[in-house]
DNA sequence: AATGAATGAGAATTCATTCAT
DNA sequence: TATGAATGAATTCTCATTCAT
């Protein structure tokens, strides 16, 4: 089993044309990201997610031709959800808050997911969506750090994201990710780095 | 394979007492290390462990009784090793420094098996030895906490290893973990957040 | 292998819902009780089950959880044959004679298999079905032993089963089942210890 | 692992001289005669005989050249231990009752390993051995059955050897060898075989 | 003679993927 | 299109046996 690395897959096999394909699709999508959040990469089974999803083994593969384009997919539906639940949250407050309760937000959904799509082998199979992604989601990185503390370059962003990512993925092991203590530091933390006190 | 979980595992089967079998230990434990470093969870089989170690797989398993048993020595090793690189870092210049600095030591050996060993399934197995390093380590940060920034509680601890910890993983997964910029704007970071500006 | 304890087992993971794994998990009970009667437990191998029935290994585990379970299921097999057998034969001549005739034939279609049955391992496994197969073969033997010799308590049918299937596990090992001397001197030994009193 | 069967094998490899070379063997034998009842023919490994012999594996195989030849030793020793017991036994009281008390005796030292030792796969290993064994064995019965039965042929024996197994080993596997009641019912069931003509 | 470390074929079991219906 | 039965390579782990010390 396991790591087999096959050619380019990534690719959906057909695209879902009927109201009912794209309901198929939907579930699988769903159901592996759910699974895959609850159980990791290993122990991650197209088998049980066909099972969860409520369609046949079959199904599954008429519309992924393989494990790894699932969870590009998956993937790919996460950072879709990410970069909205970042532009709502953009929208209120001030930027370190904004972007602090975005974050919480997101994780709070499905933190597990979040850390184990980053982690995931052969993240080069997917590259070009994963590198849009990383490079959108610096963008807004970088909107705030304009806001807050213009003329630095883009190492501030990449610091930044990757601490509070630390915190927040820290924080949902534990169970505290709810704790406002913890948004209370992170929002110390961001405001600390870049500038200003809060 | 997945997630079985056998009984207590964790402690060797048997103590090797002549020099042979002490470096057939050393050899898997360090074989293991790298690989799992490597390969994460997934994709790491006891095969490419004995294998790569230079011994037969049978071996492997006269040492430990099983996968998680070897994941358990492979990770209390690192432990022990992270402590004794925090200690020897500890000693030098300022605080902030050397606790970044160390912390950087400790990931450029292995700081992807630093980041398996983290989302490990079942870290309860050998959960004493988890917990205790867990509490090892955030008193070091509570140490380098109270030196620059006074009468604060644990929180501020957990936050700010978590957000060293972000920041030195994902730049370590973009290779440029020995950056100096890197390594200015971590330390930036953490005097930001506990107190005076850079 | 060896003594491995797993949990219930027992069940089938599946129910075969048409009529080619029907067909399926039927080659696989044959194999398997044709195997475990030739080989014994020890010798008795799952690859080389699915390798007679004629499938693939991975379809004796879509059906069987573990080798136990299918050990489970060749045992459930084989009592109801027995009982059934049992049956059949009681309906003819006298109790004595059609005792005999039923264990003769019971044995003769696979002796082997039901000593291996009676001596495996963790027969707990499946405690209910094997102590309800004890409790009915007890139940026949016994009416015989009221036919003959009224008025004895349980104990007389305890031996006299017992004394039946050495001589007849014995017989068949020694490949003279089927010898009228065997079912002469059988049928003089159920007579002579329950016909007449002490 | 498993039923490799190797050529002749049986035989000792090497004939102990010394003492401390007699002990090993001794000890060795005791062990897996031990292990053998108690752990039936799977599990029985010759690492745990050497372990619980308390000599080293390297040893077992000085003197044993497969696990074949080990058994046939347990087995040997076996036959004569019971061959042993049966003449103490004859010489007390009547014949039949110094039987049943002979073999329950027997019996009681190792039912298990008795069993154990009959199913043995390839018993035609040491055809020789097992075949002295049985006729010895048969003219013992054979000397009971004259006493009680003059003028009965072989046949008669065996069934009687067999039907006393099956109730001894029966009686054995439910913890009631020793019940009063088993011998009772044992000796009538002997009596009532061999007592009166056809 | 004894030791025990090392070996590796073999056995149980899983799971991605295919294909007949 | 959907189904689910079937497949088999890959993985974990055991144990008889060898051999260097």
């Amino acid at each position: 089993m396991s790591t087999r690395i096959p050619g380019p897959s990534s690719a959906m096999r057909k695209r879902p044309r009927q109201a009912r394909s794209r309901a198929t699709v939907a579930a699988v999508v769903q159901a592996g990201a759910q699974l895959l959040g609850e159980k990791g990469w290993a122990g991650f089974t197209t088998n049980e997610v066909a099972e969860v999803a409520g369609v046949s083994i079959g199904s599954l593969y008429q519309y992924f031709p393989n494990k790894l384009a699932l969870v590009d997919a998956i993937r790919q539906r996460h950072f879709d959800e990410v970069l909205a639940v970042l532009d709502r949250a953009a929208d209120g407050g001030t930027p370190a808050e904004a972007l602090v309760d975005g974050m919480i937000a997101v994780h709070s959904a499905n933190a597990a997911l979040h850390r184990v799509l980053l982690d995931l082998p052969d993240p080069d199979g997917s590259g070009a969506a994963y590198r849009a992604f990383q490079a959108e989601y610096l963008r807004r990185y970088e909107a705030v750090v304009a806001a807050l503390d213009g003329g630095r370059d883009g190492i501030v962003a990449q610091v930044l994201s990757s601490a509070v990512e630390g915190v927040i993925h820290n924080a949902a092991r534990r169970g505290v990710l709810q704790s406002p203590e913890v948004r209370r530091e992170l929002t110390r933390l961001v405001l600390g780095y870049l500038g200003r006190g809060a």
